[in-house]
DNA sequence: TTATTATTGTTATATTATAACGTATTATGC
DNA sequence: GCATAATACGTTATAATATAACAATAATAA
């Protein structure tokens, strides 16, 4: 099992996160002889920052901010299409929001955890999990192309908040 | 499992389903003191009608029809609204659209085999996938209380046409 | 340098969904 | 039955999300 769950749950020096991140698209686009723009790049930096999905408009504000001009729809979905396009963010189809990817070199589950009290996702790559799918699907004759799954509940840490408040 | 992967890719009198719905649904409103009307009755049957999902605003067009006269978007949302309540429809979050529930009364999966090329979603309940994620969400602390599984593929008939037209 | 391609800017608009408030219908107590 | 409350629907306006079309600019290749 792969996941960045812990990371997304427990304080750590998030910089370093992100620049791994920046440094590890930069090689991507490299090999794939696509450009990391800056607009591209503040776009994949700004969904590393937050440790929730955001949606393009939230973006559309932050990357206007960052850079210091006025930025339009089209410019910030651009750059969405072209970091999916790559694997490097995931939409999160049932927010409407977009994130980066912790393992865009892996094949993966395209598994989300999402918090439904702090809005934190949690991404999980699990070969069982897709190996049941997969199994699922022969069954069935589906021909397995690609799969969204979202998953709905408490992070570990307001599961823990809640437990305390109960205690009151 | 818990499927109408069948009946959705293969012929079968579609009018006994619908009907059965229909039933079903006005048995689980008079349980739970809801009124079916008509308008929610002919958008819950609109969406059976349909062996793939409707987006809101083909709903519109077609209970505007249906009901001979024009139908405003938050009449139709409204509808949506209390028949997911109900556990009648679902919702596909990647696909923005509606379809009926084949198995309201049983707790399930939420999980939808949608073919990119015919576009028809069946639903699928699995106890083994039930587990295999409630186990991956145990061992991340994570509390599950929802989940939304989207499966892209191609469908045992469309694969089958083009296995054909590969022949040529 | 010039031609070519890729990216971004800009304006307009499509698509999906909801807010707010008034009217009509249905259920309930008397 | 009738008054009342609760529920559902009609209507208008608008919010939120996403894309089309074309002009301008920047990067790359010839």
């Amino acid at each position: 099992m792969l996941t960045n769950s812990r990371l997304v749950h427990q304080p750590h020096d998030h910089e370093r996160c992100i620049n791994a991140a920046l440094l590890c698209a930069h090689d991507l686009c490299a090999e794939k002889n696509a450009r990391m723009t800056k607009t591209r790049e503040s776009v994949l930096r700004l969904l590393w920052q937050s440790y929730r999905p955001l949606g393009a408009y939230q973006l559309q504000d932050q990357l206007a901010e960052m850079l210091d001009k006025p930025i339009a729809p089209p410019t910030v979905y651009r750059a969405i299409e072209f970091l999916l396009q790559l694997g490097l963010i995931h939409r999160i189809h049932s927010l409407n929001a977009y994130i980066g990817c912790p393992f865009p070199n892996s094949e993966h589950s395209n598994l989300f955890m999402i918090c439904t009290q702090c809005g934190s996702a949690a991404e999980v790559a699990h070969n069982t999990v897709n190996n049941v799918l997969q199994s699922t699907c022969d069954k069935l004759n589906f021909t397995l192309q690609r799969q969204s799954i979202e998953l709905f509940g408490l992070c570990p840490r307001c599961y823990d908040n809640t437990e305390v408040s109960n205690h009151d």
